[in-house]
DNA sequence: CACACGTGGAC
DNA sequence: TGTCCAAGTGT
């Protein structure tokens, strides 16, 4: 009986961790940018901009896109672009292409309405099962639960579950933890607090038990196992890919950039041209061909490559060999190609590896001015 | 299911 | 320096 994942809901006093949980948080809970009301559009944004990401890191992103697309309509019939550049920096930038979209059709199926069910909330692009479940919860007081990361670890310890939160089969369990201990007065406080906990007091090392509101509902305390819990594999190890960038100036001082495709990495965001090294192939020679099959440019690149970026994705990393060049003759301008001014760079989306790219090249301007 | 999908901070 | 993240979702 004791192999069961949920067998110590058996003895568990459902009510006084009711009150435990949710008393610390309406005590001890922060004052953050999204908790100010419970407008349903501004709890999905901020539910979005968390995902996999720090509440340090969001709270500015939050304030300046809430400043800029301060309603559904006004994010609804935004240009992508301006959706992108809100979002520049911030990362998986799926996930506010999904929103817009979403947004789009929350405008034309409900009337601007965010749904409050279940079924119609969870068809929305980028709002999956936790996301339909904070903003049910948190926007319109529904006994959903919204199973996190910090959910799973939290609960893994209160209640000796030992599943690998790393399968995600295993989110299905916690799940039903949490609606077998919601509170149905108050469940948004119920799982925010939850949240609040493994964010302040119960964090994957070293957690502050001694300041625990449920310590004494908590079985990994009692046991000694708050360090062994959650079991989580870990993942396999980013693979490496090597580029070769060129920051290319025409005859005005205007600088050839290039939309990437609407699809995977980085999708629709701006960047400098660059392919692939070549193994055999010198980085100059290949990248003055790229040019010239791509975009029909005639160029006269340096004969270094002025700087040399290291950048960490989640799963991948890039090595960018960037040099410096100009154009020769005219390059045709898409929708996807364009020469723009310095000035105007900023008004376009790039991912912060090609951000440093432009960083790097300016200071070598200042070093070696015209 | 396993993997793609970003970034900056902590240890 | 390397590893693990931090309020996950789509395919």
């Amino acid at each position: 009986m004791s192999n069961t994942p949920l067998n110590h809901l058996q003895d568990f006093n459902i009510t006084a961790f009711q009150n435990d949980l949710i008393g610390w948080f309406s005590r001890e809970q922060r004052d953050l940018p999204w908790r100010k009301d419970k407008d349903a559009y501004k709890v999905w944004v901020s539910e979005i901009m968390l995902q996999q990401t720090r509440v340090d890191t969001v709270i500015p992103y939050f304030e300046r896109f809430m400043e800029k697309f301060p309603t559904i309509d006004d994010l609804a019939l935004a240009d992508e672009e301006s959706v992108l550049k809100a979002w520049e920096g911030l990362g998986y930038y799926s996930r506010v292409r999904n929103l817009h979209s979403a947004v789009k059709e929350v405008r034309e199926l409900y009337g601007g309405m965010v749904p409050d069910s279940p079924a119609e909330i969870s068809r929305l692009k980028g709002v999956g099962p936790y996301t339909a479940g904070a903003i049910l919860s948190i926007a319109y007081s529904k006994a959903e639960p919204a199973v996190d990361g910090n959910v799973m670890r939290v609960l893994s310890r209160i209640l000796s579950i030992w599943e690998d939160i790393a399968k995600p089969s295993v989110r299905k369990v916690f799940e039903e933890a949490v609606r077998a201990l919601i509170s149905h007065e108050n469940p948004s406080h119920f799982n925010q607090a939850l949240m609040e906990l493994g964010a302040l007091i119960c964090t994957p090392t070293s957690p502050s038990c001694l300041l625990c509101p449920v310590r004494e509902h908590c079985h990994a305390f009692e046991e000694g196992t708050t360090g062994e819990l959650p079991v989580k594999t870990r993942k396999k190890s980013t693979r490496h890919v090597d580029l070769i960038a060129g920051v290319l100036k025409n005859d005005e001082g205007k600088i050839l950039i290039h939309k990437r495709p609407q699809n995977g990495l980085l999708a629709n965001l701006w960047e400098f041209p660059n392919v692939e090294k070549n193994t055999i192939i010198s980085p100059r020679t290949t990248l003055k061909g790229y040019l010239s099959d791509e975009y029909k440019a005639d160029t006269k690149i340096e004969t270094g490559s002025f700087t040399s970026i290291d950048h960490v994705f989640s799963h991948l990393t890039w090595n960018i060999e960037v040099f410096a060049g100009t154009l020769q003759g005219d390059v045709e301008e898409t929708d996807t190609v364009k020469l723009v001014t310095p000035d105007e760079l900023t008004e376009y989306a790039f991912p912060v590896s090609h951000q440093k790219m432009w960083r790097a090249y300016q200071a070598l301007q200042l070093e070696m001015p015209s």
